[in-house]
DNA sequence: CTACGATTCAAACAGTTGTTTGAAACCATT
DNA sequence: AATGGTTTCAAACAACTGTTTGAATCGTAG
């Protein structure tokens, strides 16, 4: 391994900071329980607020590869894509982050959420930089499979996302499929009429895309 | 008035648990903005735990019995009721919550997101407690206006407060309105797309509520 | 074996945390 | 003016925070 050490306490510092949040983990609660020595984390990672942006930058870029992989597939399937499929692509990768840790489905989510949180803070800054275009992607994808413009779509959008982060907060790792299911259909329903209420736009300027 | 001191902590606490979390909040920043003595927190509400909980307790007796009073109007004026109606009766008091913080539309919404991302600890027991009543209230209206079960209803429920939550959490001022109007939209299409899933549920049993 | 860079370790650093204390100040009632 | 209960205040408390330091240990290439 390149470093056995620094992984450990980034897997113990993700549990510990989904669990009691950023500020009420200690460094020393994660080192301990990571069985490292204190000064490791300053020594591996520079500083609480960098180990910080780690575990995120971690997780995140696998969920955005990922996301864009499914998204891809989608889209060379067919023309225009189908929308079911698209917000599975954007709904199952994130059920894999929490439940590849087993025995507590909703980590990840709970880490989402406090992140989010933090509103005007270096992290919340760095999350939406690094989500920015994968929405973009989405969005566009969705106004494909809709016959929409892409512009109101990311209002929508986000109420799929706060749906998705919220419910799997708390969902346990059994029901997990089963609530996946329920969301797309949630969705799709939802994205499906709110694209009647705005008039069609069929016009090349918009479409091209 | 009856204690001024007590108020005014109050206040600010709750605006600055919201920009930066409970934990990351000191007393003596509250009662330096709140223009009181560092010993007032612990003379007025005991510790700082219980300063959190009365935040909470103070706008979610406001916001349930704002919800519940209008629900109930709903129900009063038609049977079935209205499913849009029902929707207003429960998006629009957090709306109103979140819009009287002047210059920051989004605060309670970050607060509750807060909240609930303390998972096993005592707020968020105290808030889950606090809102099961409201939650099958409406659980009971909504399954009246679809004329199905209320059991997988909350499942759907949460959907609507995830997106509730996440979205007006960075909603400026200006947008709440037609954000909360766009939310039912989306929320109505997605209950009903779920109702029609499920076989309709008509006997006895289930819908004496 | 030796030497050297990478890693670990115990110890200490200065600063901050929530809480407590006892005296001072306030304020209405006698 | 004197009383007694409520509220404020400055000061101190022990405990804990993230970070730094310099020596000890490790693993490996010369």
């Amino acid at each position: 391994m390149t470093d056995s050490t620094r992984q450990r306490i980034l897997d113990t510092a993700e549990q510990l900071f989904a669990d009691q949040g950023f500020h009420a983990t200690t460094l020393r609660q994660i080192t301990r329980e990571a069985q490292a020595n204190l000064a490791a984390v300053n020594y591996h990672h520079g500083s609480k607020d960098a180990l910080i942006l780690a575990v995120f930058q971690r997780r995140l870029d696998e969920l955005n590869s990922e996301r864009l992989a499914r998204l891809h597939s989608v889209l060379d399937a067919s023309d225009p894509p189908d929308l079911e499929k698209v917000l599975g692509a954007f709904i199952y990768p994130a059920l894999l982050l929490s439940t590849q840790s087993a025995g507590d489905g909703g980590r990840f989510m709970r880490l989402l959420m406090r992140a989010w949180a933090e509103h005007e803070t270096q992290l919340h800054g760095a999350i939406a930089r690094q989500y920015s275009h994968v929405m973009r992607a989405f969005a566009d994808a969705v106004s494909r499979a809709l016959g929409t413009s892409p512009d109101n779509l990311r209002q929508q959008l986000d109420f799929l996302i706060g749906a998705l982060t919220y419910t799997m907060a708390e969902t346990t790792d059994g029901q997990v499929e089963e609530t996946a299911r329920a969301l797309i259909r949630f969705g799709c329903a939802g994205l499906r009429e709110s694209a009647l209420a705005e008039p069609r736009q069929t016009s090349l300027k918009e479409n091209i895309a």
